[in-house]
DNA sequence: CCTACCGATCGGTAGG
DNA sequence: CCTACCGATCGGTAGG
């Protein structure tokens, strides 16, 4: 009786799931096949299928558990009740630290979402809205004026630039970590937000936030 | 005699880079077919091969162009023979000027790159590594101190994430256009970098820049 | 009748 | 510059 045992269901997926994640961020959605997927994992694609209903499901799930922690960051943050800026310096920091630990699965947010059908990819969104409106919220907080309603959004977008872009050039042998970056954001961010006018309208030109 | 003409050979080939440019940028390097390239533009797959080698190159194409405009904006900006805090703002000012204009282009530079071979991919790495040193020459020049020999490219990096995030949440019909973006881009940053401190290294823990 | 898979192959389509 | 194809591989599923 004592022959080898499969892994338990759950443990399997999760490793299913964390080896998609490598491959989607590095092949991209389309430049990843299931049978790649499967031979990382040293499954068959049978296999595979017993454990994911299809390849969507299976970014879905990705895009969707890396997004959910995400909110679950704001949550926590918002139950420490802190002042404004120690609040929004803590969401940084928090949402770097979340980023290091889990870059494959948000290059698969941020790239391969657009892959997902119309009902997925909405309920993806709309978690990334809400966590985007809890940044121009907490933006909004350390910029109180008359312009904050219209320039909250669009700076929590700066900032998510900066932070989103690390993932590109910050390298795991390199001189600058993730963890060194967040203060200097901070510093670059809160130093920087005071300084910041309304856009006066171009004539005729307008653009707004869909994010 | 006065049947329908082909295009010139120069025109329909620039009209294959943009439709693919487009392609590639909704869908993905992968998700992309040379049929659906042809397709648009109207064009048999058979034809579409008499103006590009192949896939690879089509994409090779549309990156390098694009990074050859930014090298060049670079240059131009050099021979105004500005102030410091001038010359970054014309940068930047004109960086999101040329990014509005070439959408796709801009997104098959920072997402299809990955697909192309060794020898054209470090082609087009090392045009980007030009740029990004002369943003970064251009950060140390607005902020001279002792430290600026460490942070100058990583402040780079963070002002490139805010721009280079744009193009993933501005919409046309929006509030927000480019250009009412760049000088709030300005004001943040030359606000906030004179906040900035270098960070100091955690316990062992380092990481670099390799762009 | 369940689970956890296997070798083989389905109908279509990819780049060329 | 078209029709007609190729070797291979795609996402997904058959029988056992």
């Amino acid at each position: 009786m004592a022959r080898g045992r499969a892994p338990s269901y759950a443990s399997q997926r999760e490793a299913i799931l964390a080896q998609a994640a490598v491959l989607f961020a590095r092949q991209g959605y389309s430049g990843t096949s299931m049978n790649q997927v499967a031979a990382a994992c040293g499954i068959s694609k049978p296999a595979l299928y017993h454990y994911v209903r299809d390849k969507q499901q299976l970014v879905a799930t990705i895009a969707q558990e890396h997004v959910a922690r995400l909110e679950a960051v704001v949550r926590d943050v918002d139950c420490l009740a802190l002042e404004p800026q120690p609040r929004l310096r803590e969401l940084i920091v928090r949402f770097v630290a979340e980023y290091a630990g889990a870059q494959d699965a948000h290059r698969v947010l941020t790239e391969d979402v657009r892959f997902l059908g119309a009902e997925e990819r909405e309920r993806v969104l709309a978690a990334e809205r809400r966590v985007v409106d809890a940044f121009a919220a907490a933006v909004a907080a350390v910029r109180p004026g008359a312009d904050a309603v219209a320039m909250d959004k669009p700076l929590a977008m700066l900032l998510f630039g900066m932070i989103n872009w690390m993932f590109t050039w910050i390298k795991p042998d390199g001189r600058f970590s993730y963890d060194d970056m967040a203060p200097v954001v901070c510093d670059l961010f809160f130093g920087g937000v005071g300084a910041v006018t309304l856009p006066q309208a171009g004539p005729g030109r307008h653009a707004s936030i869909a994010a």
